[in-house]
DNA sequence: ACATCAAGAGAAACCGCTTCCCCGCGCACT
DNA sequence: AGTGCGCGGGGAAGCGGTTTCTCTTGATGT
């Protein structure tokens, strides 16, 4: 006797036969169907309640062949970037009667397609996120998932909903206007090298160097953390550059720690940015100049493309770019004189 | 025709015909019972990989009475404590095979109720954040739970693992290092009034002061954000007070910048205490002395006892106290001559 | 009064998988 | 050679619902 519990729950039967009546239906009752005549579905409805009785949903889901549940893989939870998509993918799916799974595959890129495949089994659609994963697997991974949203990727092959945000448009808003500020001598501290995000600040830079030919731009290898931050100051304040982008707030934070610990003025010997605006970015001292990424708008939007695909509706809907605004803080200042 | 879909996914059925077998032997080939001839064993398994086919986790699921999947209902995802819960709770279950999904009640504590009875009936267990729901509420709901983890809650009927962080105990222990710092004027800057951990504190102080008559302890209304630390930064200047516990680290940061522009130096003229020793608490001007609580452990620790449950290996637990850690650093100093 | 029909409820099939039950087969023992 | 027995695999019964199909029943029309 298989999947045998120890109580046994209430369950379809237990109602159908209080209230005298064939589960068939106690289940239209349950559905709303109105072919049920008034007092028996009243009646159900007693017994129902009565035995506290509430449809198991696994039953239902292979019934129906829907889990009204959808899986988000995430690279690392601990990243403030995926909890707020998280977030916001949560709380909407959440307003339509649907839940999140979560699967995270701790950094290891040859677990996101194994992770996403298995959470697609169980969910109607999954959200993926994984800035690591090779183009090509992305590309063979895609149609097996179908109801699909992906994260700052975007494929070629099926079209796939994509909500990308435009880190290279960024980081040369941040770029022009420390040139704007009278600097002529940029550094980039850079990010996790096989970082797609990173990958795109240094494309954005790319561009921003054709347009500006007259501004020098050098790179100093850096990370996404504070104390690489904190480690890079040396590097950086012998660079030479009196303008420096930083990878993001939680780097720039850690650098803006080294500098002022070797005596390094902000903004008035030297520029910084960060990106992210993460929340304590407007309270460092001075406070981090940088680029808002409306993230949980992000989570928002991904459910939104997600429901349009469950309830096919519309099918194709296009990459969704997401221009990062840029916030003027207190961490960048003219060029000294 | 029930759950019919679009395109039919490859079933055990094929698998069986494709091998030449029944479909119960397709499931004990899948399922490594070893009571299969070896020949046929492998025959099942190239048509198994030839179909590409995975077992439907719906179908087992139904079968087995278990869903390898546990639920966390958390008050706010937003909120880093949960967030590591979370992710501590994730990673670890993972480990196991299980996956996690997640239920945010958005502070609405009467939803809390519902989404965690929603969440079990889908998952094998489920772990229950609800900080705000009322004592009644929790000892009807969590029979009906069963395998079941609180986090900072207990019940009284039935005997439920409970991981409880000792808030007033690690704040105890903050004011008497500022004591023994010959600090004798001490105020508590508060947190949100109905957050059971605010009034944990405020337990843990009364014996305090029941400890230290000598010591004069004051109570300014705070909160749990950095702009509420922030904006009582004249309260506490002008309060007499030359120690200063603030209900966490956020608050304490804000107040720390609120003090910096006033020109009151810390710890020189005040000493300042944080909680919860987050991520940028060693990296504040100066490095906040804070206590740390071991969140992420608590989310391994949760698995655990879910775990034991599950496998009912050995059934009572009883209640985890996590004492917080003392994290002395430069925020708190000798109080002035 | 009889035929037609619509409404409503029960019986049964089905979703995809696990496992119990039982039968056929080959081997060893008497 | 006949019986006992163990092994391995097929058939079928569940798991807990939804939905189609079918049949009963009461109402309506002529």
């Amino acid at each position: 006797m298989p999947g045998r519990r120890n109580t046994r729950r209430v369950g379809i039967a237990d109602v159908a036969s209080m209230a005298g009546v064939s589960h068939a239906t106690v289940s239209r009752v349950m559905n709303g169907n109105t072919t049920v005549d008034a007092d028996i579905a009243a009646r159900v409805r007693v017994a129902a309640s009565e035995l506290k009785y509430k449809p198991n949903p696994v039953g239902r889901s292979l019934a129906l062949g829907k889990t009204d549940t959808i899986g988000i893989v995430v690279p690392d939870l601990s990243n403030p970037t995926f909890q707020a998509i998280l977030r916001g993918l949560s709380i909407a799916a959440a307003r339509d009667g649907y839940r999140v799974l979560i699967a995270d595959s701790s950094e290891v890129s040859s677990e996101e397609a194994i992770l996403a495949g298995e959470a697609r089994r169980r969910c109607d659609g999954v959200v993926l996120c994984a800035p690591r994963m090779s183009d090509a697997e992305l590309e063979e991974l895609a149609p097996t998932l179908y109801p699909l949203v992906l994260i700052n990727r975007t494929t070629e092959s099926v079209p796939t909903p994509s909500l990308v945000v435009d880190y290279g448009q960024g980081i040369q808003e941040l770029a022009a206007h420390l040139v704007e500020l009278g600097h002529r001598k940029l550094a980039y501290l850079t990010g996790p090298d096989r970082s797609a995000s990173n990958v795109q600040r240094l494309r954005g830079l790319e561009k921003f160097t054709a347009e500006y030919p007259d501004v020098e731009l050098r790179f100093i290898p850096g990370g996404n953390t504070f104390d690489a931050g904190f480690e890079s100051s040396d590097a950086v304040a012998s660079c030479g550059a009196t303008g420096i982008l930083v990878f993001n707030d939680v780097a720039a934070m850690g650098l803006l720690s080294g500098l002022s610990q070797r005596g390094i003025r902000v903004p008035e010997d030297l520029s910084l940015t960060g990106f992210d605006d993460m929340p304590f970015a407007r309270y460092t001292m001075p406070p981090l100049t940088t680029a808002a990424v409306p993230i949980s708008d992000l989570g928002d939007l991904a459910w939104r493309r997600m429901r349009e695909q469950i309830q096919a509706n519309d099918a194709a809907s296009p990459t969704n770019y997401f221009p990062p605004q840029i916030k003027l803080r207190g961490s960048t200042g003219p060029v000294k004189a």
